[in-house]
DNA sequence: ACCTGAACACCGTTCAAGT
DNA sequence: ACCTGAACACCGTTCAAGT
């Protein structure tokens, strides 16, 4: 049977969960799908495209912040969320960021995070702004992380420090999280 | 003469700004250099180790926020200074994000946003999370608004729309940035 | 419609050998 | 000490030709 265009994409974020988005290339996700490089590109424009849609995958199981909670305590619950789902998988930030970079559009927390942010408080006008914001501290804190964590695959230090610092960025992240809230509620 | 280390930094930064990330490699500017790619290895280990010290160097002269200013407003205009700087030169996000994440202490205005963090009303605990959170948005505001240019560079709009989302983008970063500093105060 | 084979124009890095 | 030449093991992308 032919390939298909989710055929292509699923088999890209199994590539990426399992080895990082340096071994996520074009030849690679040919020889694991048993064709020439060249066919992807008929289901595919490009490899940017393709990681476009990859990082759509990334993001469309996560969970919706339930609606009985006051909304400064789910924007904080879907950030956290958001950050978790992306640490799990290796090079998380770099795909979703590129994807945020290419087409803000496609990463769909950003409308839940807009509107969150304004029922916590914000006037309409920083709605956005203060979503983006969210998103870029999410972004950094997962690429700060991983990259940590590879560092540490390369030059191994005790495990016991390694999930030290995992913790210690988890902390920093919901502690920038929570000033940033203070103010959202101070604007009210 | 032979070449020195600063010589191969320089001209790195050089064809940086000139050309962007994507023809910053080691072939160019040893081309660039008239020595073969090879002879750059032994003034760096690698192209990552490069780009750190290019990343330092983008850094290098950045203006000291005068000390006569209340924090709260120097720590602003040191974020503004800092954003404006990076979004000059091409991939400048991408470059000092790389650095951040191999050495966090490589990244020098952490330190000041860190001081006026603090000075703005911060507890000791909240310090460096919430520096880290204005790094975060610094790096992701300006990579959003570089691949923007990117895209329309490759699609082109009309010249005043571009500029208008150039002038959207830092504007929605100062919001985001008030709010924050709102929630600074706040805790005080 | 979908894919292969082969090419094009590149990469970063290493390392014996030269000066 | 510093550099060349040449290689190793890759990339993304295109495209005529096949089925």
């Amino acid at each position: 049977m032919a390939l298909s265009r989710e055929q292509v994409v699923e088999t890209a974020v199994d590539l990426l969960r399992r080895y990082g988005l340096a071994d996520l290339t074009m030849r690679r996700l040919g020889r694991e799908l048993g064709v020439a490089p060249g066919a992807l590109y008929w289901h595919v424009a490009s490899k940017q495209e393709l990681l476009v849609e990859v990082a759509a995958a990334l993001l469309e199981q996560l969970p919706e912040p339930p609606a009985d909670q006051p909304p400064a305590e789910a924007l904080v619950g879907l950030a956290v969320a958001l950050r978790e789902a992306l640490v799990q998988v290796p090079d998380g930030a770099g795909v979703v960021g590129l994807a945020y970079a290419v087409d803000p559009g496609s990463v769909r927390p950003l409308g839940s995070l807009a509107r969150l942010v304004q029922a916590a408080g914000a006037p309409p006008t920083e709605r956005d702004a203060v979503a983006a914001l969210v998103l870029h501290h999410v972004l950094g804190s997962v690429a700060a992380q991983q990259d940590r964590e590879l560092a540490g695959t390369l030059q191994p230090t005790s495990a016991s420090a390694s999930v030290g610092h995992l913790d210690a960025e988890a902390k920093a992240f919901e502690v920038g999280l929570s000033v940033l809230v203070r103010g959202l509620v101070a604007s009210r």
